[in-house]
RNA sequence: GGAGAGAUGCCGGAGUGGUCGAACGGGGCAGUCUCGAAAACUGUUGUACUCUUUAUGGGUACCAAGGGUUCGAAUCCCUUUCUCUCCGCCA
């Protein structure tokens, strides 16, 4: 969420960056500012008829311990109407809270000077690329190799709960541990601090990082407890420092988190979803830094090279995106996104996405630190996956695939504890 | 799931209708002392919104959350959430 001071501030300035987004934000900003001034008009009435209110019954006690019962019977008639007045007041205030924000949550975050022009993901500028294209005697595509090793069973995964949650098997279930493994040990070794949050949260977390409330659809909703289960690690992890007020010297705070992720993925279809392309529970490692704004952008060039190592390590060809203003997400200030190729497949494949948010999730959380004058300021909230399991494995399995079967790359052999999969 | 007790500031803890944004203690911060530190002493110590003559200024709200009673609520009532104790169940 903006902050109000952005907007009635530095208005031009939104105005324009958020067309980098593709949006015309005018009316909308208008709108904000004429609530924005309605809202306070509301507040200073209310306000004073408070005031009047307290000096009232502070002058009504005063009486009644003097005992002139009469006196403060006729005080108590005065604050009826001024009773009724506030109470007025403080609906019509709350009502013009409510619009406020449901209009300030309509509005995306401001892109950073550096985010480039355009629409589509045709328009994304790569900036790396590393890592060799496998020459392949044979191009299986992933769902069948992983049948033909009997590494991974979508099939049965139907039988127990539906499309999109595959079950792993043997060699193909340690390939989940072993990365997961992994991934977990190169972000302490970077200085993630590794936490496990639970999988369900509750509604106000929901808000915080601000998948509710509209996009409420992509999760799955435990309706008895009003439980929610993560699309994200991010959720829980982020939601630790919602309505918290840091130290300076407490920052920069960086987690890493494995958790399973639940998707609902309303819409998707055809090859997209073919495989482990797109799934309902899938595995995903994230790291999240708070930092101070100073430092920020430079937090988050150093995850897009710790990112970047890792990939290197498992010896895949990526390539690195910087995302154009039309293809970011709306909460995104800076978005780099990685991917991966798949040989068999014959595209690119979104395996991580490292984004600065600036303090557009801090403001929405209350995430604050005190700087040199004691004063509260918004903090700047990074975070990235670090990485996610499942195109990282169709990709390790269609471009490591010999007649002999799959290499695992040597980073991975000692949490493997197999170098082929056979 | 059943019965009971509870939730107060950074922490501990007092407060059962007015003088309470909240005693007292600890911690933090600033100062005195010191070559420096410790100790001692003194002062200070939340968040948000808002107004104006933007100031070591005024007002409002906040004692788990939401509602209610009252001229007046941390204090009384209702609902919800959470914590603890006992019973039940259980990896």
């Amino acid at each position: 969420m903006l902050t109000l001071k952005v907007i009635r501030e530095q208005k031009e300035l939104v105005i324009e960056r958020l067309k980098i987004k593709g949006m015309d934000a005018s009316q909308t900003i208008a709108q904000v500012i004429s609530i924005d001034d309605a809202r306070k008009a509301l507040q200073t009435q209310l306000d004073s008829n408070l005031a009047e209110q307290n000096t009232i019954a502070k002058q009504i006690g005063a009486l009644m311990q003097q005992g002139k019962k009469e006196e403060a019977e006729a005080a108590k008639k005065q604050t009826a109407a001024l009773k009724e007045a506030s109470k007025e007041l403080e609906l019509k205030l709350a009502e013009a809270e409510q619009k406020l924000n449901d209009v300030l949550i309509t509005l995306p975050n401001l892109p950073s000077e550096q985010v480039p022009a355009g629409r589509t993901p045709e328009d994304n500028v790569v900036v790396r690329q590393g890592g060799a294209q496998p020459v392949l005697m044979q191009k299986l595509p992933h769902w069948e190799l992983a049948k033909k090793y009997d590494i991974i069973d979508f099939d049965l995964g139907v039988k127990l709960t539906g499309a999109g949650f595959p079950v792993y098997k043997g060699q193909g279930a340690r390939l989940q541990r072993a990365l997961i493994a992994f991934f977990l040990d190169c972000n302490t070794a970077a200085g993630y601090t590794e936490v496990q949050p639970p999988l369900m949260v509750n509604e106000a977390s929901g808000f915080g990082t601000g998948q509710l409330p509209d996009k409420e659809g992509q999760m799955y909703h435990a309706t008895i407890d009003n439980f929610y289960l993560i699309p994200t690690a991010e959720v829980p992890v982020t939601n630790i420092y919602r309505d918290v007020i840091l130290d300076p010297q407490q920052l920069p705070v960086k987690l890493t988190a494995y958790t399973p992720c639940f998707r609902r993925e309303a819409g998707s279809y055809g090859k997209d979803v073919r495989g482990l392309n797109r799934l309902h529970q899938f595995d995903k490692v994230e790291i999240v830094q708070v930092q101070l704004p100073q430092n920020s952008y430079e937090a988050l060039e150093s995850m897009v090279e710790h990112v970047e190592n890792i990939v290197k390590q498992l010896e895949l060809p990526y390539r690195i995106l910087k995302l154009c203003g039309g293809d970011m997400s709306f909460t995104s200030a800076l978005t780099f996104d990685f991917e991966v190729f798949s040989a068999a497949q014959e595209r690119w494949l979104e395996v991580s996405s490292v984004s600065n948010f600036e303090s557009f999730q801090a403001n929405r959380l209350k995430l604050r630190y005190r700087d040199e004058d004691k004063k509260t300021q918004l903090a700047h909230t990074l975070n990235g996956s670090s990485l996610a399991l499942p195109r990282i494995v169709a990709a390790l399995l269609e471009n490591n695939q010999t007649p002999e079967g799959i290499r695992i790359p040597k980073a991975l052999q000692p949490y493997t504890g197999f170098d082929i999969i056979s």
